[in-house]
Order: C-alpha cells, then structure tokens, then sequence
DNA sequence: ATGTTACTTTATAATGATTCTAATGTATAT
DNA sequence: ATATACATTAGAATCATTATAAAGTAACAT
C-alpha cells in the first residue's frame, strides 16, 4: 500500500500490534535516510509538532521501551542527566561533544581494534562500546 | 594529628573547608586500599551504618558533587537507571556485568591500544573510555 | 460479520531521585 | 571577638519515569 506496509509488517515479525501510534513512531524514527539520536523529550516534541497525531506521554515511553526491547533502538549513557537513544542500532562507538552536548557517531571502521586483554572471568564479552568526549582546542 | 590531617589539607588545597561531614566523607571514600564505585544511595547507607554521624542526604549530594569537581570523584554512566561514582580518577575503562549489575575496573594495560581514525573536526579529544558489557556464558 | 480475548492507549496518579530553599550553624580572616 | 562568607540541614519542590485502571482496538475463532 505505502511505507506503512513495511512497518506493519515489521511490527507484526515482532509481536507488536500495529497501532496507529507505533507506525506513526515507526515513521518519525525509521524514515529517514540518516539514523540520529533522540530524547524521549525530543520525540515527543517531533510528534506534537511535526505529526498531526496526539500520542499520549505513556505511549511514547512505552514505544520506545518495546522498540529497544525488539532491538530497533539503542540506548546510550553519557551522562546522568540525559538518556539518549540511538536508531542505528549497529556496533558503533561515539563522540560526545562536552561543548555542544551533541551525540555524533564514530562507526567501527573510524577506530582501531579495540583488544581486551583480561577478561572478568567466567564471563563472555557482549559488547564493546567507546565513548570519546570531545572539547575546542581553544579552552582549558 | 591522624589520618585527616591529610583530608583537611586536601580540602584546604582545593578551597573547600575542611567541614566534620566532609572529613567523614573522605573517610569514607579515600581512606581505604583500593578504589571502589558506589551509587549516592550506597554512600548514603555505608555513613548511615558504618560511621556514628548523621549527615544530611543534601550533603552527600552536595560533597559528591563538589568532590567531582575538583576532580576527586568520576562519575560513570552505564544505563540510564543508576549514576555510579569511582574513587578511582584515573583513565581507566570498565566492565559491567549484565548479571549482576557490578562495575569492576579494567586498567589502561589491560585493553589494548585505541587509535581514533578520525575525529570530529576542529574538536580535541579529551578522552576515551571503553565500556565492556559482559555476561555469563550460559545463557542466551 | 460478530463476539471474545488479549493487547494498547490514555489520562492521571504515584514514585523516586535529585535539586532548591531559606533558616541555622560554623570556619576563617581581621 | 566579630563579621562574613561558606556549609549544613530538613523539608519542599521539581522533573523524569513508571504504575494504574478504565476505555479502546486488533486479532482470531466462530
């Protein structure tokens, strides 16, 4: 029918029901060329101004709970204070940049090998994740 | 005098007054062989029952936080539910254990070399740390 | 088609961690 | 000693997130 099929059907794969809400998030967060970073905050603010479509706080939260569950999104700790969320859900470090607060993709092709020498014992790796915080040069 | 004459001078030095809540604090959290992490509620709890004071929660929120920016306090993110502190300041990387939520410190030789191919124009890095989540083995 | 059931959405309340407030207390310099 | 700026404190306020439970909807069997 349209770009919704793909996401009925993608929800659908999952276990998830494809309400009218999910594929409006489908929308917002799958649509796009680019994969980004997001706050809970940031999608809902995208949703009430860009989607003539009122979707309850609960539902965005729990959206994109289900979503990071099934592995469609990511999440990324920086900081206490902000909860990122990543729709590139491929192995891949970042940059944050302390000046800006932005959040911008460092993929694996960008960094070394990164070679653990010691292991917790007893324990398999399940992922390695980096995290290079980023400053202008012109400040102490 | 003891022990805390070294915390008093420390505090002195970075131009926080050497206060009977934050010597204990120091106690606390500088007083022993190894560096460990802890959440401000484990703090909160280990004053509560180890040490005979009473101290406000505002400050041990306030002690922390003026103890990270002095640089005598890390703070890590892992996930979004739990900000973990370090007494541990050196660069330094981490496991975390999936099972059992417990932060455990891999040291700078214990990781290999990490190369930054290339890094976000006209920033400087300011520094690099490696998150390894690990898990047991027998479990899917 | 219709009805049943399990899953969803929703508004609102509850929670819980952190920060704010403003009154009281204390270290430090004069 | 005194003044002053800095600290501590209890409790209130805030803010993000989660829980609740009632109403709505998708899916499936009949």
């Amino acid at each position: 029918m349209n770009i919704n099929a793909d996401f009925v059907e993608k929800l659908r794969n999952s276990g998830l029901r494809p309400t009218k809400q999910r594929l409006k998030i489908c929308e917002v967060l799958f649509n796009t060329e680019k994969t980004f970073h997001f706050t809970i905050n940031d999608l809902s603010k995208i949703i009430k101004e860009k989607v003539n479509e009122k979707i309850s706080l609960a539902t965005v939260y729990n959206t994109v709970h289900a979503f990071k569950k099934k592995g469609y999104l990511k999440e990324i700790s920086i900081n206490s204070d902000k909860s990122y969320f990543d729709t590139n859900t491929s192995v891949h470090h970042h940059f944050y940049d302390e000046d800006t607060n932005q959040l911008i993709d460092c993929h694996q092709n960008d960094i070394g090998n990164i070679s653990i020498k010691k292991n917790v014992t007893g324990k398999k790796v399940n992922s390695i994740e980096v995290l290079i915080k980023v400053k202008n040069n012109n400040q102490n």
